[in-house]
Formats: structure tokens, C-alpha cells, sequence
DNA sequence: ACAGAATATTCCTTAGAGGGAATATTTACG
DNA sequence: CGTAAATATTCCCTCTAAGGAATATTCTGT
């Protein structure tokens, strides 16, 4: 089987740490400096600074340094693959013959020993 | 700010390990039983197994016993949390007026100590 | 060049994840 | 009931990730 894109777990994995999630749905609505992020969301400065840092390498967020501040904000492409990875999976929401499938497939998987099935 | 959907973490980091987002992958299209999983994934049974059963605690993965076999397929439920999720951030790649926004909140940022703003 | 923000990095320690090998469990079947 | 296949679990070990505290770095303004 052929997926589409590529999906990268690195992102993944970066997402999955709940602080560094929490900082993504903050910088959802707009840029923010690390001082910003880190106090609103309760995190000391060198905590938000090291999560940042890895957000930074998944390639999640970029930075950009506006007078003694640095400013991150999301990166679009790796949220567009996830989007695109998970679309990959829309029809097991989706389709109603998953079900139909699967059952046939059981049955398929019970008898195969036999060799009996058409 | 609020997001529509329940994201778990538990998911994402369920899905930050290589072999189990192979695993995920893999099970796209249709349920296998742990040693096709094994098989084709070129995975040791206990480590199918175990993946499967980290998989199947974070609600990914169901298992159905036919004969002696286990039957393991995707659930719906997370897979579509997490395009639920990533919808919140459609519009980081879809507007054009972030850019935009960002700079002027860069500027807002920059000043913000002189209270000079409205 | 100096002082003081804002941010990054280092060092240390600890908790948890993941692999390997061996073993337990379950189920079908004779 | 005993055996064999399929799967799950346990134990042990190692490696990495994450937090805390301290420190280094970078930048701005004077």
C-alpha cells in the first residue's frame, strides 16, 4: 500500500507531549513571544524555551526575533501533511461497508485453513 | 479560546511510535490479525502485541476473537478527533491575512511596554 | 562598553518507553 | 485431557525525554 504523503513522526511525537501541544493550540490564533507563551500557560521560561526548541526542529513553528523578543508562530506545511495523512483514514469514518468487509474478511480468515470458501 | 474537540494525548503519542504508526498505516485498509501484522510489518508477535495493545488503550485499535485468532481494526472515534483537531488549524494554511496579522501584532509587541496603543 | 531584559543552554536526576527472551495464556481439535 | 498454534504477558535492561536549577547568551538602550 501507497500513502499519498509523507508523515513525518517527528511530528507526531512533538505533538504528543501535552505542554507542547498546549503551545500549539495557544499559537493557534496568533504568534507569541516565549515570555507570552510561558506565562500563559503557567511554564517556566526555560521550559517553554526547551519545548519551543523541539516544536522548532519538527519544523512545527519558526521564529522570528523582533527586538530583544522572539516571536514564534506556527508552520503551516506539517500541520497541512498531518491533515493530509489523516485524510488518508477518512474512510473508516466514512465508508458503511467497513463493517461488511471486515465481517466477510473474518469469515475469509476462520476458514482459510480449509480452503472452503468460494 | 476554546476548541470544539477533545484532542487526547494519549492518541498522538500512541501514533509517535514508528512501528505503531506503521502498524496504523497498515490497517487501513481492512483488520489483520496479529500475525499479519507481525508479518508484514517484519515485527516480532510479542512486539506486534504489545503495540497493539497500546494501540488498542488509546481507543485506535479494536480486537475481535475469531477461532484462535485476533482480529484487530481501526476505530473511527480518534481518527476522526484528530481531523477534528487539525481543522482548528486549517486556517494557519489556508489564510492568506496571517502573515499579516502576525506583523501587526509584532508591532503591537514591540510596544506594548510604551502602553502607546489603543 | 555596560546594564538589564529576554531567551537559550547546560548539567543533573528521574521516570517511563521500548526491545529481547522466556514464559504464560487461550483456543481449537483430536 | 493433551497438544499445538496464536497471542499475551512478564522480567530485565537500556536509552531517551522531561523537569529543575543554575548559568550562558543575545540584544537593546544608554
Amino acid at each position: 500500500m501507497r500513502y499519498i504523503r509523507f508523515m513525518n513522526t517527528m511530528i507526531l511525537s512533538a505533538l504528543a507531549e501535552p505542554d507542547r501541544k498546549r503551545i500549539v493550540e495557544s499559537l493557534c490564533d496568533g504568534s507569541r513571544s516565549v515570555g507570552e507563551v510561558a506565562e500563559k500557560l503557567a511554564l517556566r521560561q526555560p521550559q517553554a524555551s526547551k519545548h519551543l526548541r523541539v516544536l522548532s526542529e519538527a519544523g512545527l513553528v519558526e521564529v522570528r526575533p523582533v527586538a530583544n523578543v522572539r516571536i514564534y508562530q506556527l508552520r503551516a506545511q506539517p500541520l497541512e501533511e498531518l491533515d493530509a495523512w489523516i485524510e488518508t483514514f477518512r474512510h473508516v469514518w466514512e465508508d458503511r461497508f467497513n463493517r461488511l468487509d471486515d465481517y466477510l474478511r473474518t469469515l475469509h480468515e476462520n476458514e482459510a485453513r480449509d480452503d472452503s470458501e468460494k
